[in-house]
DNA sequence: CAGATATATACGTTTCAAGCAATATTCAAA
DNA sequence: TTTGAATATTGCTTGAAACGTATATATCTG
């Protein structure tokens, strides 16, 4: 799907997923679960979200637990700072 | 149309119409004709990212030379902040 | 005031991604 | 190796926003 890293954020959903995500690393089930969202749809979300490096996950048992992946931030901070560089006020 | 601030990142036109402003502050017909974009869309881009702060104008004769505007981008950063504080990595 | 220039808005069309439901895959435990 | 639980994927439908064209508004200049 390939999407820019404002694109990825630009999902409210996917807002509500780091956010919940900056708390506790969760599994997937549990995700879904807290935001009342279907599981098919957090998924693919999360995908989304570890395509762009904004998550990543570790296998426990049958399940995956995702974490905050820095990586996806960072780039967010470079391009904001890159443009602040040159601001006046 | 009220989007976030994200949603207002996620459009490339956009996102490139902050890095030109970035360098100086233009007319609309100036982005328009250094971004290759038409007139009526550039006006409309331009109209989202004065809703979300993003740049602000100065009238000056005919025409509206637009400014980047810190607020917006104060905002992004501080949604950053806001989950970094929070990662372990 | 008339004409010209700069910018904004309205409208119809199109595109792309979210949502939902169904199905497939993976992995563990018995 | 079958069963069940957790997660991923697929296909279809739908809605929001981008695009182009045409038109409206505003502001300068003669």
């Amino acid at each position: 799907m390939v999407m820019t890293p404002f694109k990825v954020l630009a999902e409210p959903k996917r807002e509500r997923i780091l956010k919940l995500l900056a708390t506790k690393p969760l599994s997937v089930n549990e995700i879904a679960e807290f935001l009342n969202m279907g599981q098919p749809q957090t998924s693919k979300h999360l995908k989304v979200l570890l395509d762009a490096n904004f998550v990543w996950y570790e296998v426990k048992a049958q399940n995956r637990i995702y974490h905050l992946d820095h990586q996806g931030f960072d780039e967010v901070d470079k391009w904001l700072r890159s443009i602040k560089n040159f601001m006046v006020t």
